[in-house]
DNA sequence: AGCGTTGTGTGCGCTAGCGAACATACTGCG
DNA sequence: CGCAGTATGTTCGCTAGCGCACACAACGCT
């Protein structure tokens, strides 16, 4: 579902604009590949490109004074990184990291901020994503405070996976634990748990989810909340 | 700094409309007495009205189908209730309710949408706004991971007071342990530390904040993340 | 005055997850 | 080949918060 080839329009939001736009924007549009561990922002400041990732996953992350982290909400080919350009603050209290390598396409600010003020379709696109992303958001709190580790692991999985093509990620245990802003030791015994009863297999830092449907009935309702708004927001959007 | 009377411009997105949008706007407002506990909108229906609170605090809860609840943000005299309006969604998983009791003005859909689509400086009140309470809600997901129920509920408490006038909070301990998504015994036993040691006082459903510093001082980061980004992006913004 | 309702206090056993320390085991590099 | 670094597995004691049960006190209604 996802194009092989580092096509701008493998990005759904850049996939989804009106031909006019699309011709306007082509041009601006600069290929970027991005790492793992990649800093795209840093919190407070102010940003120089939007980023459309197209294989690429990234997260964004608060990380307190102490150093701890937890991840708001996990951005793909679905989306767009930098909201904050087109919402007006400029910057977010937040970190946004690759959490999967891959390659993406960026847009600088200023033309970012020019097309969105044209107030066209674009604009209705771009809002419509980020209510889908303030609903991830707010999962993300309800889960914080209600469920499980072993569940959280595996709405995490299922939104990385959501994201990727194929059912393969490149994770380490250390990583994800960063990510859900529990211990590692932690996301071992879940792992471990997952692996025995055959939904995933994995080895330093490589998952491979063998049975998404069990996966789907462990994890909380949160997945299926931010899915189905995901869905009903973006038509087009992320495939299962 | 509230003014008594129900003034519709003591909301501070309506004070801060340019006059000529002011005037479009003014003979549509409906004024509005909010009570404690009304619904203003419920998970999946279509919003008919927007909300501007001026007294009256509303929070926004995710309702678990166990009935588990968590507040995912709050909103006071300095915002708006039903930002999924001219998000473009229509509609959110979650639920408002008004947290403190008091008035507040409301717009038709079709009027708030209308204005909103003529792409002045509303566009970008608006979206600024909705940036902050996006701040919010990350760091309520954040909070949740990490922080202990005393912290979480001097947050609580400061961010309610910066939304009143005056000191004094109507509200049970039950009411607050829903708005945590926590037991009612652990709110119990964190007011009553904080009584012992006179930063509040209580009685049966009203909480006088005595020592507003010492909280702030008990409080995790979260509570000046916040405030500080409400400050930024709307520099008329809450009041402390 | 009496009574149900509502709000708060307390105790108890239980569990998930934490922090820390340490044990393997695989992998890539010199 | 050997070694350093990295990823995962395991143990142990500890604490915050949970679920449950119940006591008590204040309020407000008849």
């Amino acid at each position: 579902m996802i194009a092989t080839s580092n096509d701008p329009r493998s990005n759904q939001l850049l996939a989804a604009l009106p031909d006019d736009e699309w011709h306007r924007w082509q041009p601006h549009l600069e290929a970027v590949t991005l790492p793992l561990g990649e800093v795209l922002y840093e919190p407070g400041v102010t940003l120089s490109h939007v980023y459309f990732p197209t294989n690429a996953i990234v997260s964004l992350l608060y990380v307190m004074a102490n150093g701890a982290s937890a991840e708001i909400a996990v951005v793909g080919y679905e989306g767009i990184v930098g909201i904050s350009l087109f919402m007006g603050g400029e910057s977010t209290p937040s970190r946004a990291v690759v959490q999967s390598a891959g390659d993406g396409f960026r847009l600088r600010a200023q033309v970012m901020k020019d097309e969105f003020n044209r107030t066209g379709p674009v604009l209705h696109l771009l809002l419509r994503y980020t209510q889908a992303l303030i609903t991830q958001m707010a999962q993300t709190a309800v889960c914080n405070r209600h469920h499980s580790l072993d569940q959280q692991l595996c709405r995490w999985l299922l939104l990385s996976l959501d994201r990727l093509d194929g059912n393969d990620l490149v994770m380490t245990q250390e990583l994800i634990a960063n990510m859900l802003g529990v211990r590692r030791e932690g996301v071992t015994e879940g792992a471990l748990k997952l692996q025995q009863e055959g939904l995933i297999r994995y080895a330093r830092g490589h998952i491979t989810v063998l049975d998404r449907a069990r996966l789907e009935k462990r994890t909380c309702e949160c997945y299926a909340v931010v899915k189905k708004e995901y869905d009903r927001l973006l038509p087009f959007s992320v495939a299962s």
